[in-house]
DNA sequence: CTAGTATTCAAGTAATCGATTAAAGACTTG
DNA sequence: CAAGTCTTTAATCGATTACTTGAATACTAG
């Protein structure tokens, strides 16, 4: 954007307007990133150090924090020191909220986004998705459904469906034994663009499970206003 | 995003994870430009020609176009043809819910953004506006409220409040007789951010007028389920 | 205070972006 | 089909972006 400081240094009503338009724009500049968005969707699920942000959207720590710092700027993620780490979380739900509406609206739009979603994800689910309103109706219903959260423990911890036990999609080959076989398995994890709950129900259903994957993942769940638990914080 | 485009062509896991959410940021970069917000705004109040958007946003015709090929790439607007020229509009509302989106996060987390609109569009209101709701029920009890629709007549034409009347901000000094003096006049234009409903009531208060202006504008009554009126089409 | 860990900063480089200008396309009208 | 209007494309250039590497900063523990 060449001429954009120089038009946004004028004062008069066209600057002024330029000058305005422009800041709108910064916050879309700070999501306009891959990796920020990804950064976006974990921070999603709890807050975290720079080091943890890193190795989990592979990142170098140094490219991290520089990513971090750009939506600082804008006010999209805060900070708080604990000793000698930092931890990010989103600023507020309304942050969350953007980047839901950018992605719907991606999803909606682009064919590009659909097919990249089926080469990450998997193909299309062998069953349909579990609603979230089904979920609860099955819950309250007193059915056997039994909601595992494939999250790793620390994003368990900082907040999960009241009824869902934990079990990392790193454990739960052999974990497998802690799962009933005769109840419904109901799995989640991050939201519709995490991997995890769709690893975790094609290795269930390999092992001969029933199971589904929820609609979408906690944060989701959380922003539509619906109970959350969450364990007591550690501070280191 | 100088690796972006190697990143995006492996196919492995991360390969595709990092695809899927550069598709994602594309949408976002598509946004990250204070040009083509700034048409993006205008959009929400009506299609537009290619011609028609330079003029409003001060660009060249040629820019424009160059801006408005950058928005249909990503699905934001799309285009009809009237024989030699060509309508551009917002691909469906939740594009507007997007823009709306951006914004509200962008006036709430910086300051800078309230600087700059108060720099844009005059200091804050001397009277409060008036909301939505609150114009509503003044309408339904018919108190004495006249709502004035202040963006061009092509705009009004477009779509507009059941009870508004039409007159563009340029010609509303030579039609103040056509306001009455004795009723609250009520103006609104094309959203918070626009400078056309706060110039308006600042004249007719200059001239006497009780006037307030309309919290926002006509998209956001849209969007908000309240009924529009639109006028015969016009096709060239 | 020193060593150690976590984070940030600074410099360098390849890629991308945005505005201008000029030329080419697309369609209508005569 | 030729002239005219509206729109798009191509080429260019200065400015910005993202990642890497190496060094500086901030804090804790001993």
């Amino acid at each position: 954007m060449p001429q954009a400081s120089e038009r946004s240094r004028q004062s008069d009503s066209r600057g002024a307007k330029t000058a305005l338009f422009d800041e709108f724009a910064r916050l879309a500049q700070a999501l306009a990133n891959g990796r920020r968005l990804e950064i976006v969707d974990v921070l999603a699920n709890g807050e975290r150090t720079v080091e943890r942000l890193a190795a989990e959207t592979g990142l170098s720590v140094a490219n991290a924090s520089q990513h971090l710092q750009v939506l600082r700027e804008v006010g999209l993620v805060r900070r708080r020191r604990d000793g000698t780490r930092i931890y990010y979380e989103l600023r507020d739900a309304e942050v969350f909220d953007l980047w839901r509406n950018l992605r719907s609206v991606a999803a909606q739009h682009r064919a590009e986004v659909s097919q990249l979603a089926d080469a990450y994800l998997g193909a299309r689910d062998s069953l349909e998705p579990v609603t979230r309103v089904e979920l609860l109706r099955r819950l309250k219903r007193g059915e056997d459904v039994v909601v595992v959260d494939v999250r790793p423990a620390e994003e368990f911890a900082a907040g999960h469906l009241p009824p869902a036990i934990s079990i990392p999609l790193a454990e739960l080959r052999r974990r497998l034994r802690e799962l009933p076989r005769d109840k419904e398995v109901v799995a989640y994890c991050r939201g519709p663009y995490c991997a995890f709950a769709h690893k975790a129900v094609r290795m269930l259903q390999q092992a001969g499970f029933r199971a589904r994957r929820l609609e979408d993942g906690l944060p989701e769940w959380k922003a539509a206003g619906l109970p959350v638990i969450a364990m007591a914080q550690r501070r280191s």
